[in-house]
DNA sequence: TATGAATGAGTATTCATTCAT
DNA sequence: AATGAATGAATACTCATTCAT
């Protein structure tokens, strides 16, 4: 019986192996350690790999850290509702988005909180993080320029409102993942997250 | 016969001053350089001082943190409005208050960004920042309960809700004064940032 | 039947022009980079092959350079006058001598500064260097004895003489062809740069 | 008795003294181990100190070796005979100074070969070594000028033919002190040394 | 023979912290 | 109280060499 190349597509090069081996060790490294205290050394001793086969495949940790946004960037918006969506059934989409944040914000954390810690001081990385808000900033605009259109929300600067909406998911995502200082530790399960920040949403647009 | 304290205040001791110019001279680098990026010998440098001097006042570069967050956090509180006017100016209180987030945000920008590139990685900076939300996030919950009791924001869970949207409020006075990412270097005024954050709380908590 | 080698040349085995390939590809790399900074990574990539191929064929990187090395020897050996000219018309001879080091130590500029650079550090390079040295070395120790015989060179010490004049020799031809540091990047052409050292000869050996 | 402050001269401040305590360990260790081999670590353990300090007073191995260069090259300057030596009493002046740049090449062994090595990969050290031959070049030009006044030397370019004679001196100082290879390891005696070169020299200046 | 992925020893550099003065 | 010189642990990065395929 032939080898089923048409199902298992022919095997990856060791390369291409050893590169997502290395991706993946860091998301673990990055979530246990964070960027700051992440070592080279950590990300290949959770790979399974000696140090030196970290700069056959990358430069730096700036440089692995930036194909794991990427992948995250990537994973987010398959799993985001498509544009047309926001069309045909807006609040529809938008809870909907909404617990795409939350899901992919708790999965991806360790990537997430080095956006946030590291965008802060680096400018290469505030523009990552700004083109992982953009889509999102981009659907809240329009919205609010429906809404202008509709003689709703004519205070609000359809731009800036935009960005401090996202920047309310997106925080509130990586913050109530990342700790539950802000109740005493008290649980959130996911149905309350998001229905929270989806009415939040939704009065701050006047739908 | 006792000193004139009274008239004549007993000239700081000589501590005192020092202590007073290293707190200064660390707001002046972690705006400059980041909390990760100060390195002691740079502060001692800024107040002037050599570096040994410093151990005498701090343990490390997180308690001198510790102590510029002090600050910050009474200057903000001073300047906030009273408890009693968001009982009888409730919107007004809020628009005074957001105004008060921006302005000082803008100040001790070095001390905000800190506390949340560090709070994000740090227990302990952490528990700081949460003290500073604290205030407010308690205000918002109240004024939620409120209206719930007014039959309005049934949706919102008070706690949750507070939490987002202190994170709205922190996070876009955060992050406008940090870069203009978002909008593409469009220079935002005072007016502008207060009057949107002010109009998407009212319309969050449904006021 | 013996096969026709003398018509037809047995094709070189295959791993004999990789060989080659080699060392023509480090004297590229010496030359650009210097036998310092030259990575085994670069010859081979010169080269187009595989580093594992390198060590098939040369232990370490000093052993390709000593192979780069007797490729020179070769040549300048072969390049030179034969002995009986020194003889026969011994002025024309060490013009044509001087000639060839010029010519040669340009060609083989690389190697030549390798040889140097190197020879200072290891004994073993010193050693060949040496080899290289020696030819000349001798005609000149030759020379001076033949002079003693006319009375002339009293006060010179055949062999130590001899080791100053093709010093200044061989290091005038490395020195001119790397920089023009002595001449304020004046150029200097052929003729000029071998009739000064020639007459500097002439008049050190007072002929 | 009050302390000779006039004899002793106020003590040089800590960190002078380790200045130079570096210094003189970085040349033992370039003597010993070659530029290209001697490791900062190296240093810092000859001098007594931890490895930490000598980033305090040096940037790098370059910029440590620039200053052993610069004491050899005051020494050499300080040795040297005055340039009116050279007119009153010129034979006796290039005698003189062929001695000195032979006590010195030896004396300063490690840093003059540290010249040669580096200098042939590093123009900045390249620049340095220019310095120091610079002198002895500008000598040897001036006295072939004024030897065409005199209807001497006429083939030779002053300024490429002082190239190659300070080439051979300099050259021979340092080969002669580095290694005995020329000769079959028989011993050199200084007298010979410089009465040779001072021959060759003069053969060549025709004087 | 050739490939190129993997290994890991070796070293420069930084900077918080200490301590003699 | 203050100084600033000294310490040394921690870590990123390079590259010769090996080895499975």
């Amino acid at each position: 019986m032939p080898k089923a190349t048409a199902v298992n597509p022919a095997p990856r090069r060791k390369a291409e192996v050893t590169r997502e081996k290395l991706i993946d060790a860091a998301r673990v490294v990055f979530s246990r350690d964070h960027y700051q205290n992440a070592r080279i050394a950590d990300i290949c001793a959770e790979a399974g790999k000696a140090v030196g086969v970290f700069y056959r495949y990358f430069n730096d940790k700036q440089d692995i850290f930036i194909a794991c946004v990427d992948q995250f960037f990537e994973d987010l918006n398959r799993a985001s509702p498509p544009a047309a969506e926001f069309e045909t059934n807006t609040l529809g989409a938008i809870r909907q988005s909404t617990t795409i944040y939350w899901i992919k914000y708790r999965q991806y954390y360790g990537v997430v909180a080095g956006l946030f810690e590291t965008g802060m001081v680096n400018p290469e990385i505030a523009g990552l993080w700004h083109k992982v808000r953009d889509n999102g900033m981009k659907r809240f605009a329009f919205r609010i320029r429906k809404q202008h259109a509709a003689g709703k929300c004519l205070d609000l600067d359809p731009d800036i409102a935009a960005s401090a909406l996202m920047g309310m998911l997106e925080f509130s995502c990586y913050n109530w993942n990342a700790r539950r200082l802000d109740f005493q530790n008290r649980e959130i399960d996911d149905e309350t997250a998001i229905a929270n920040l989806f009415t939040l949403l939704r009065n701050a647009l006047q739908m």
